[in-house]
DNA sequence: AATTAACCTG
DNA sequence: CAGGTTAATT
């Protein structure tokens, strides 16, 4: 008997990924229903599409209006009784959620009604105005001779009926042109208003752009300044130049930094053209909660710029936003204070984000190297990014753990930065595909136009994106993603060195406390590894295994995915063969001690560690990699 | 005194 | 997985 036969199948069993709950986020639709209402004064239920603009929405709006209204009115026949009742009671369902707010109002007017209410009715007097003319014929042919004598039974009654219907025929007709001609005015006065409106709101953008602009260029030189507290940047030169080093070595650093820059902003442009490249993927819901609820971390109220700035950048993003603290069409917004984004953690006690299994890196997005590295970064570090990843969910198409963090369900908000502002990205470009489709506006005149604009907006993310020193790769903190490489790792070494670890961790800038907190990584990555160990050699003897060599550990065995679920929980890296030659002959270490009686002595344990860390592996290369685990995981 | 690993606990 | 403790090592 062998250990996979020795083990109770209920022990251990494989935990699917766990449901990520996005909040449908409502009060932020209704934010935007409330916008479109205002804006375009229709009561139609407007789904809110999904990760458009406003703009776009508009526009969408408009369109769908001016087109479908025609298409919208079906011919009426007289088994069209269902649909009426149908159309009219959605009218109803309208009418009545619309108004709910002021209880009483009917649906305002005709002009306001939905265009399929309206069709149904045209459509309506239409029909009677052909039965009329039907009629009409009819009364025609019965007043010529008839030839059987035998006249139609006519009433007095039914001939002033008839005489009322002889004159109402023209009358419907007139009423009918003149109610398509006054919806026809309806609808262009409508259009203009939604043109000024929309030109209006390009107004705003535009002004709020350069608004954003300043206050962007102002930040970025602030990020040059040289206070040890402007950025990673002087905050590492300045280090390395109290630490007595040769100007040289400050000057290679200096050299580095560059290069690492340079290869981060490539790396970036290359996600950017592939999240440009990529039809619009519309989002779960047209404006995602803002995750403040999982956010467990403080606010930074020591960074002297972050209220400020914050603030000032509040012009920037998907939706205009009136003002630091003003609401849209009386819905509050959350405003600077509230906005919740992920603060740094300090690298003393990171153990919520340490913890946190919450890589939400969405294959498509790949950029590569930077998920590897966003993580966080000391306080002074960060600059506070409010719009633009504002109301964007830590979950999503875009957002979802796919790559496998089905550990725990806390979210690392750093490791998602990149997530949410791509998403933010691909949004414009999803706006930008609607605009395309609608209106067939010239991009060569970018900023004249909604989607001039929305190009403009989406460069300036770019920009954002580029310069966001969250993004580079050096960074103070370890993320969830180097805890996975960290366990991934273990296949290969169970007892790194320190140096070892300065090596395969280079996009970290180490300290005390990094070092030691990946020692203690790899120290409970034994722990557990040991503990399996010496759980499933008891269990073989209990099953009455007499020779250490009857133990196997092969990938099918319930000590492999254990460990396997332990260390490559998505299992999406292929564990080499190696450690399973390592675990066997742990495990066998284990058994011949217990065997032997070895475990009354307190400290039998050591003996065996003595072996183990013998048989460490070298780890690859690719491990050397900030970017190796999106090498590893999906080639 | 500092570092590290194992151990224990939550 | 992190915090804390202990023991061993340098």
């Amino acid at each position: 008997m062998n250990a996979r036969h020795a083990v109770d199948p209920d022990l251990l069993e494989c935990q699917g990924s766990q449901l990520v709950h996005g909040d449908p986020g409502e009060s932020k639709s209704n934010v935007l229903r409330k916008l479109l209402k205002r804006a375009n004064s229709y009561e139609e239920a407007m789904v809110p599409f999904p990760g458009t603009t406003i703009i776009s929405q508009l526009l969408k709006s408009s369109m769908t209006k001016n087109g479908g209204g025609a298409g919208g009115a079906e011919p009426g026949f007289p088994g069209s009784a269902l649909s009426s009742a149908g159309s009219e009671a959605a009218q109803e369902d309208a009418c009545s959620s619309s108004s709910r707010d002021s209880p009483g109002q009917e649906c305002p007017s005709p002009f306001a009604r939905p265009a399929h209410f309206e069709a149904e009715r045209l459509s309506d007097e239409h029909l009677r105005a052909k039965r009329a003319r039907v009629e009409n014929i009819i009364r025609g042919m019965s007043h010529s001779p008839c030839p059987e004598g035998h006249p139609l039974p006519h009433s007095p009654r039914d001939g002033y009926r008839e005489n009322k219907r002889k004159q109402k025929v023209p009358q419907q007709q007139q009423s009918f042109r003149q109610l398509v001609s006054a919806r026809k005015e309806q609808k262009a006065e409508e259009r203009r208003q939604l043109k000024l409106q929309l030109e209006d709101m390009q107004k705003q953008l535009r002004q709020l752009q350069e608004k954003f602009f300043q206050v962007y260029d102002s930040t970025d030189s602030e990020g040059n300044d040289p206070d040890p507290d402007g950025g990673n940047l002087s905050e590492d030169s300045a280090r390395s130049d109290a630490d007595e080093r040769p100007a040289r070595d400050s000057g290679q650093l200096a050299e580095t930094l560059k290069q690492e820059l340079n290869s981060a902003m490539s790396q970036v442009v290359d996600m950017v053209v592939k999240v440009f490249a990529k039809p619009p993927r519309p989002l779960p819901q047209g404006f995602p909660p803002l995750p403040e609820p999982q956010d467990p971390f403080p606010t930074n109220g020591d960074n002297p710029n972050f209220h400020t700035t914050n603030q000032r950048l509040q012009c920037f993003g998907d939706v205009i936003i009136p003002g630091p603290h003003e609401s849209f069409g009386g819905v509050p917004l959350p405003s600077a204070n509230d906005q919740t984004e992920a603060l740094p953690l300090v690298v003393r006690k990171p153990r919520s984000a340490v913890g946190a299994h919450g890589g939400h890196h969405h294959p498509s997005l790949h950029p590569s190297s930077l998920s590897a590295n966003v993580g966080f970064s000391p306080p002074s570090f960060r600059q506070p990014f409010p719009l633009p990843l504002m109301g964007y969910p830590f979950q999503g198409p875009l957002g979802t753990p796919s790559l496998g963090y089905p550990g725990k369900d806390r979210g690392s908000p750093d490791s998602m930065d990149l997530s949410r502002e791509t998403t933010s990205l691909r949004t414009k470009m999803a706006s930008n595909h609607h605009l395309g489709h609608h209106r067939s506006c010239s991009p060569t005149h970018p900023g004249s136009t909604a989607e001039g604009l929305s190009l403009c907006l989406i460069k300036s993310e770019v920009r954002l994106l580029f310069l966001n020193p969250r993004h580079l790769h050096i960074q103070e903190g370890l993320s969830p993603n180097h805890l996975k490489k960290a366990k991934l790792m273990f296949f290969y070494t169970r007892y790194p060195s320190s140096n070892m670890l300065k090596m395969f961790f280079s996009d970290v800038k180490f300290n005390r406390c990094i070092t030691s907190q990946l020692i203690k990584w790899f120290s409970n990555f034994r722990e557990f590894y040991y503990i399996q160990m010496e759980k499933f050699a008891r269990q073989a003897i209990n099953d009455g295994v007499t020779g250490a060599d009857e133990i196997a550990v092969a990938r099918d065995c319930e000590l492999f995915r254990a460990l396997n679920m332990h260390y490559n929980k998505a299992n999406d890296f292929e564990v080499p063969e190696r450690f399973l030659e390592v675990a066997q002959i742990t495990l066998r270490e284990f058994f011949n001690a217990i065997v032997a009686g070895k475990d009354v002595d307190p400290s039998w344990k050591k003996a065996i560690y003595k072996v183990i860390c013998k048989l460490d592996s070298e780890v690859p290369e690719v491990f050397k990699s900030p970017t190796c685990l999106q090498e590893l995981l999906h080639e």
